[in-house]
DNA sequence: CCCAAATTAGGTGTAAATACGTAATACTTG
DNA sequence: CAAGTATTACGTATTTACACCTAATTTGGG
């Protein structure tokens, strides 16, 4: 029998799960959490389950620190995510931090069951999504993940920045709001170009959007 | 006994909605469909439910459309909306198209019993979702909703204009693209200033990704 | 067929954004 | 303290974006 866990804020995709999941031969739900931090307490007074699906977007502690944190201290658990993000970003984020696979919330009950079947077997789950990162990943090792890689060498000046950028103010207004000289925007307008690989206003704005430094 | 609906593409949330909606005494979900079109043919040769539990985003025929052909062919069917989608213009379209209540799928189940009961009895779920909206009705009808309403009107080059203005290319680079002179592409920019009320570049692209005229 | 409206297009001027080179301050760290 | 680095700032030139006004062309109804 395998063992699954579940750390999803939904409590009504939660309840779909654990129906599909329990009606599957050979798996079985032991454990409900609304986060990673609950799912951290719970698991201490228990045997650890075999495989835990993992949602990204959740409060208090969300699934990329959750899956690093099960990498680190439960290395027999392996990570299925779960998750609505389709982008790049968060995908390679989640492979990075130890996830096993990654399926989208709107699968159909068949791929969750491969999913299962395949991380319990095999230990990982590569479906069309993680495998076109991977190959990515193979092919252009240095380019990949730029956006996460970019998103870490920001300041504090330059998210701010990022965000006044998503408004419809000048750089002059910009720099009133920030109480920083125009020319001083200017450097940090162009070492955004720079770091995030664009050439336009929309280009940073599009960068700040997707990547939930703002939010519209 | 009141007849239940679910439309919504989510299989796994499908499997929850019946398990917990089943389990609430006088509910009981009669009908499932994957998206407006599937629900229109099945409908036909059944008794109309009392409520259709309706998703926005869905392939095929979307939340919107659906919504108003059930207010001109079901009258007795009341729609409750059930998205992940909190932004204004989804509210307020689908309360103009006949919705009776709106809730977030991350709604908890007690919610949900709320909403069916309320809906039920009164015909209306009023929340604070809801509530806001209408508050906002009340005071600002004038204003209300311009996004949607500015939607309605944009031309078909129009919307092909702002998915081009969400790229770094210069507005002459879209005139090539878009096989029209620069001066075109002038007049479309300023007629999209004027029509969503915005000044700069910036605000169309926002006004694009927020609409979900481009998606990054 | 003709009119009204929508679409496409042009001219000109100003403001804003972008490119590139340089340099004065602040802040580490050996 | 000195050297290196990050931050803040400036000058100048060019390109792009925006504002406002006008007009040719296409399109849809009466």
């Amino acid at each position: 029998m395998t063992f699954v866990a579940l750390v999803d804020d939904h409590e009504l995709l939660r309840t779909g799960l654990v129906a599909i999941i329990n009606s599957f031969e050979g798996f079985k739900v032991v454990m409900e959490a609304n986060n990673g931090k609950q799912f951290i307490e719970k698991v201490k007074a228990k045997t650890p389950p075999d495989i835990v699906l993992l949602d990204i977007t959740m409060p208090v502690m969300d699934g990329y620190e959750t899956s690093s944190w099960i990498k680190a201290n439960l290395p027999q658990t392996k990570v299925l995510v779960l998750s609505m993000l389709e982008n790049d970003t968060a995908i390679i984020r989640m492979l990075k931090n130890g996830a096993r696979g990654y399926i989208l919330k709107d699968s159909k009950p068949k791929i969750f069951k491969e999913a299962l079947d395949n991380i319990r077997d095999s230990g990982y789950f590569i479906n069309e999504l993680v495998s076109n990162k991977l190959m990515h990943y193979i092919n252009h090792e240095e380019v990949f993940d730029t956006d996460t890689f970019a998103l870490n060498t920001l300041t504090e000046n330059e998210v701010t920045f990022l965000k006044w950028i998503c408004t419809e103010k000048t750089y002059k207004e910009i720099a009133d709001e920030m109480c920083l000289s125009p020319r001083t925007i200017d450097t940090y307008r162009d070492n955004l170009f720079k770091k995030l690989d664009v050439k336009t206003r929309v280009g940073l704005a599009i960068f700040a959007i997707k990547n939930s430094i703002v939010t519209i």
